[in-house]
RNA sequence: GCGGGCGUAGCGUAGUGGUUAACGCGUCUGGUUGUGGCCCAGAAGAUCGAGGGUUCGAUCCCCUCCGCUCGCCCCA
């Protein structure tokens, strides 16, 4: 009988405590996408299913089982957006950005929806901070993503991360490698795991990607498509390869990375923390997408981009001992106990604010015991008593908090020029 | 979708087959004459996740469900 009201699964309540955390992030994206001359947008919480649909590829995990996809009054099929880049890709399209000047940077903080069993570093509602750089085939942009997100992690504290980078290639010469993968893969097929045999099928790429044992002798032995890249893939990759040197920024070729995404071509990145082993560790990953303008109906328009989970990172700096304490309530505690002490006390306040300086009015009718004791937990540098003698004359008792709590009175019209902020 | 752990006041925990379920933090009210932080006192706050079963009796034993959580798959 008792009704529970809960946030829904995998969603999470953001609570005073943990806001200055998110305010670190977000503000280091946004430094950071400044420094790189990116710009901010900000696209719908839900479009129409079908940007995602053709976007993200309808085979993909995310489109075929974890969207969430309703029909509105209109009869509109639309979904939360699980993923960003194609609606950015959409924006650009619907706004002509092709007409900007070339290439278009453009970074956001957005909300994610993916109906996904929940977990640590998983949820279902989870917030990504999303770069694209749309309008570009220059195998620098690819660099500079991976940089920037190196940057918005390092400005956070957190170094002790790596790069994972991986190409795989075009479309054509991947879809030659993924059957010449098969080919070596067909003969062992009644050996490997139950995931695999499933993959190799759905998803050969993913075979390289299982962690069971029965399955890594022969992954070993695969041939790595990073290898075997056409020549104009191998050449974007060392470009990429040598501008991150050259950054100064570590990475690892790894040959197995595959991302979870259809439209990716060439550059596949991700970023873990150095000592996580665990597949959600992930902070951010991307790479680059050349052929999604045409699917989404555009022209051919080269694009690089990444997203990075927010919680995720949260979660890092916590691990790493990271202790962000929030702001204090107010700078000014306004405590009344007087006959027309309630109105004084507002009319006080609202010059307070005028001057700049937060300003909390005591709860009237509290013991004056009571409402310092508010004050005291509200952070506030200074308490203004309004009490009976005080308010007779005209005059309040501004009383310094921080330390030995001075106190001294002050004519009512004088307490806002003070107390103002400098 | 599959497997493991857990479910007692807002939070963190204790506890027992049988009178009013305990403690800490937090909240509120007080500690004389109008004032915070420390300290002290008091109060409020829990149908012990839900339903069923065993039993004279269950918060404690059993089952089911729900929820949370960790892992797999996959992803940020």
């Amino acid at each position: 009988m008792t009704i529970k009201l809960q946030a829904p699964r995998g969603t999470q309540d953001v609570l005073p405590d943990a806001q200055p955390y998110w305010l670190a992030v977000t503000t280091a994206a946004k430094q950071t996408t400044k420094l790189h001359g990116f710009q901010r947008i900000d696209t719908p919480v839900f479009e129409d299913a079908a940007v995602f649909e053709k976007g993200s590829g309808d085979t993909t995990d995310i489109v075929e089982k974890e969207m969430y996809t309703f029909e509105d009054r209109g009869g509109d099929l639309l979904a939360l957006t699980p993923e960003g880049t194609p609606a950015i890709c959409r924006a650009y399209l619907e706004h002509g950005m092709a007409s900007w000047p070339q290439p278009v940077r453009l970074y956001t903080t957005h909300q994610m929806f993916r109906y996904d069993r929940p977990q640590k570093g998983r949820y279902r509602q989870h917030t990504q901070i999303d770069c694209e750089v749309i309008g570009s085939y220059d195998a620098l942009v690819d660099a500079e993503c991976i940089a920037l997100l190196w940057e918005i992690l390092q400005r956070l504290n957190l170094s002790e991360i790596e790069v994972r980078l991986g190409s795989i290639d075009d479309p054509g010469p991947r879809r030659a490698y993924i059957e010449r993968l098969k080919d070596y893969y067909r003969p062992h097929l009644s050996r490997l795991s139950e995931d695999s045999q499933r993959r190799f099928e759905r998803n050969p790429l993913r075979l390289l990607d299982s962690k069971d044992d029965r399955d890594l002798e022969y992954k070993e032995h695969a041939p790595k498509l990073v290898d075997q890249l056409s020549d104009a893939a191998a050449a974007h990759h060392a470009i990429v390869c040598s501008a991150l040197e050259s950054a100064g920024i570590a990475y690892r070729i790894d040959p197995m990375l595959v991302r979870g995404l259809d439209y990716y071509n060439r550059t596949v990145f991700e970023i873990v923390p150095t000592d996580d082993e665990r597949a959600q560790g992930t902070l951010g990953g991307g790479g680059r997408y050349d052929g999604l303008m045409e699917i989404l109906g555009g022209p051919p328009t080269g694009g690089m981009g990444f997203g990075s989970g927010i919680e995720r990172i949260i979660l890092e700096m916590q691990k790493r001992g990271a202790t962000l304490q929030p702001e204090a309530h107010a700078e000014v505690f306004i405590v009344h106990r007087a006959e027309g002490g309630p109105a004084a006390a507002f009319r006080l306040a609202s010059q307070l604010r005028r001057v700049g300086r937060a300003t909390i009015v005591g709860e009237s009718g509290r013991s004056m015991k009571s409402q310092m004791r508010s004050a005291n937990a509200s952070g506030a540098s200074f308490a203004v008593i309004l009490g009976d003698d005080e308010l007779a004359r005209g005059a309040a008792i501004v009383k310094d908090l921080r330390d030995g709590g001075e106190q001294a009175e002050v004519a009512l019209d004088a307490v806002a020029a003070r107390l103002a902020a400098d």
